[in-house]
DNA sequence: ATGATTTTGGAGTATCAACTCCAAAATCTG
DNA sequence: CAGATTTTGGAGTTGATACTCCAAAATCAT
């Protein structure tokens, strides 16, 4: 998911170790205070970097969300295949559950999905942007999708079960979860509700 | 849920009528920009009203932005006791699921839940607003739960379901679906998330 | 009606945030 | 090593934004 040299502009090894470290830091304050919150000077101090290395790599702030966008999409969508590439049982299905109740807990519910903040963060504002996100949620839609085929093609999902409704619902219930838990400050509701999904799924298991 | 004269001020007549413009439009402004990207001129702007009479009503930002918050509450609750209030049948619930896209879909999938956006836009950023929202999503979970049990207590749901736990699931699968339907700007993904949802519980009824 | 109170108009201020510019230093290429 | 290119420092500019102030007009209570 990094972006390295583009055809326009060659990088310096160094180079691209400043662009990376901007891109972090503006990455982790977009996330904790919002993005019309982050100022460009709380990037520069946070990065270690002058305002002319900033708009010497990027064009402007627009430019740089999008390169935010683009780097917490490849972090989601690593944990994503991490978690549902081999799903095989509905027990699989809690192990992926655990992991983003277990993330969660080590953020101490701070800031909730990476890309369901941008996205209700941009959507309005930001039409680009809003695009992006909805292709990032595709592909971690799809990401499900293909873990539910294979436990139907296994026999661990009832056979007229849609996986198609049910990536959709799962990925539903993940962002509303992690915002609710994120605004009480407490994993449970994103727990309850994934285990609730999870079990309505294995009591139609034939 | 409108505040009226506290105890420290007098509200005039007319004076009640400003400061509910005034509301009113920084509900709409920062629904459709969010909190931080709406400025103070835009709602005097929008609001018909000087720059002294807004902050003759309002100490600044921040208590206006919890009166917002108040404001929407009040009418996201008011759709909700519509919609849930005499849940008898699994088909009440899917008028419930009919309304709430509905709503969406006249907006054009615009703004998303004006408790969602700015949950998500004020989690990490204004403390006061964090537990105020929590509170409001509380309410919310908690009109959700009773209808569940109305129709429990006349067996259109089964005796060992969780109302609790399914209120709480089901009101992250309405966030989230109306997440991903606000970013891609179409409601399907709400309508799917819902009707899969209520199906799996319709299938678990005796 | 009249005096007290609330409401309003609008000009003004101080601060902050995004972005620019240019020359010096570092790095790469051959 | 030498020239071309990339990277960096830091002061400066422009515009926007939250908020202030004071006196005039409207409204209210008696």
């Amino acid at each position: 998911m990094t972006v390295t040299a583009g055809p326009g502009k060659r990088l310096t090894k160094k180079g691209q170790a400043t662009r990376d470290r901007i891109v972090a830091a503006a990455s982790q304050l977009m996330l904790e205070q919002g993005v019309a919150r982050t100022t460009i000077e709380d990037i520069q101090a946070a990065a270690g970097v002058s305002p002319s290395q900033l708009y010497h790599y990027f064009p402007g702030k627009d430019a740089l969300v999008s390169a935010v966008i683009d780097h917490q999409t490849g972090r989601v969508l690593d944990v994503q295949h991490q978690g549902l590439d081999q799903i095989d049982t509905i027990d699989a299905l809690n192990r992926w559950r655990d992991l983003m109740v277990g993330i969660l807990t080590e953020a101490q519910c701070v800031g909730g999905c990476p890309l369901g903040s941008l996205a209700s963060d941009l959507a309005e504002s930001d039409p680009v942007a809003r695009v992006q996100l909805a292709n990032a949620f595709a592909r971690w839609e799809q990401l499900i999708r293909s873990g539910l085929e294979q436990m139907q093609a296994r026999g661990e999902l009832a056979p007229d079960a849609d996986p198609e409704a049910l990536a959709v619902t799962l990925l539903a219930t993940v962002q509303g979860g992690l915002l609710l838990s994120q605004v009480r400050r407490d994993p449970a509701p994103l727990h309850t509700a994934l285990n609730t999904l999870i079990a309505q799924l294995r009591s139609s298991t034939p």
